[in-house]
DNA sequence: AGTATGATTTAGGCACACCTAAAACTGCAA
DNA sequence: TTGCAGTTTTAGGTGTGCCTAAATCATACT
């Protein structure tokens, strides 16, 4: 896609991002938020689904435009105006999300793909009115908070599941909307986000959890399943993929 | 943009289409449709906003694809399947407008810019949940006929404005969203689609015409502006590039 | 018929974003 | 300390879509 053309031209780099600048620009804050690590040129390679040359050559570009600070093979990090182009995305992709599934019946599992697309192609003015439409939201679907208009972005404490120590009592605060499997765990399981789990096990990365709330949000018509059987004994098993897609806080 | 990636390929050519290949297609039809005359490669490119070249090499892109009929130095044909695709975009383009307007608070001068850029990013399923949202609607602000989920279209026998002879009684059916100036000279004479006028005179492709149903849909609060001199007079006239944006059909 | 005028196409380039293959660097370990 | 394995960068190439400049075609007019 073009560049991002804008009546009065203020934050130039910012503006002059394309498409595949906003998803580096989002993809990079997004790995350095989730896991708070420092972002290799190789993960964010993996992460997009690129060739780690076509990484290199985009942090090149922008580190030209100021986006990202980035000495050759030193780990990448995101300038000022490089987060806040990355925060101005993730706040288009959570209240499209949120957007999709409230208004349009989607369900929580399908809006990502969409809202990847969308993103890259409404302007500042459709963001700012389907945030007053929705209410000023301040969390997405899956939990993610919300950057307000100001970018600004204040939310709980909270730890990755997997890295969660065995016997503690969390509630379900966030899962990545990218990681399907996650999504449809919680959904045949029928835990919500917002719902409290004891952490009974972890192996190597995996976890075995048990909810606390029972039964979650079931549709009042729906009998509860029988066709579960980690369910029914109340056990959870999340392998490590999934339950690094997922973020809890600590429960006292 | 990317080709379009469908989980089932059905229409190859359409599936792979572009963003460019979309606009190209809807403005043929656009252009087709509209003035009812055949397609030049140099009105294309005039429309479109590029150079000659640019639309001859793209022309023989799209008959490589089965999009367009053209033969060198001859006028341009959608092909069956090259009309599918421009009903397909003329459909988005539409609902996504009625929903701007409708939901969103946009005024219809608005919308056109949005849902030229979003047009291209929402998939399939996303046109039809906003049409059953709607409750399928079959025109949009502007009064453009917008295509059902078959792509089938049918609209009111109607003349270009511009063309109209003088003392004739018509009804405006449509605008063309994409001239402002023909949005903003209802807006300032506050006719409205369905509104009654005759044309006066014609001057040139220039049409002066009086309103009859008065007032049009003034709002109850505010009264009747009278800092506008031809429209205290009744009387309106358009310039040959606004009435050829405007569609009328005929009052017996 | 002959030519001028305008429409159209070919030729040659540029920017973006991606790729594979090969070279260069880092840092850990024998 | 030297070597090796993995990471990262450079080199060279592809596809898309656009551009300007130059050649070609079609037609309308003298």
């Amino acid at each position: 896609m073009t560049p991002r053309t804008s009546a009065q031209g203020r934050s130039t780099a910012i503006e002059a991002a394309t498409t595949s600048v906003e998803d580096y620009a989002k993809t990079i804050y997004g790995l350095a938020e989730w896991d708070g690590a420092s972002v290799t040129a190789s993960a964010l390679a993996r992460t997009l689904g690129v060739s780690n040359p076509s990484v290199s050559l985009m942090m090149r570009k922008m580190a030209d435009l100021g986006l990202v600070e980035h000495r050759p093979y030193a780990p990448i990090a995101l300038t000022p105006a490089g987060r806040q182009l990355a925060l101005a995305m993730v706040r288009r992709h959570r209240l499209i999300e949120t957007w999709l599934v409230r208004e349009l019946g989607y369900g929580w599992e399908e809006v990502h793909e969409e809202a990847e697309r969308l993103e890259h192609a409404v302007s500042e003015t459709f963001v700012d009115r389907l945030d007053v439409r929705l209410g000023h939201p301040r969390v997405d679907p899956h939990g993610d908070p919300i950057p307000g208009p100001d970018l600004q972005l204040d939310y709980p404490e909270t730890l990755l599941l997997c890295r969660v120590p065995a016997a503690m009592k969390v509630r379900l605060e966030q899962v990545d909307d990218a990681v399907p499997d996650a999504l449809s765990a919680l959904d045949t399981h029928r835990v919500p986000i917002g719902a409290q789990v004891t952490v009974q096990a972890t192996d190597r990365g995996a976890v075995v959890l048990t909810p606390l709330t029972p039964g979650g949000q079931d549709s009042p018509g729906a009998p509860p399943t029988q066709d579960d059987q980690s369910a029914a004994a109340g056990s959870i098993r999340l392998a490590h993929e999934v339950a690094h897609a997922m973020r809890v806080s600590v429960v006292r």
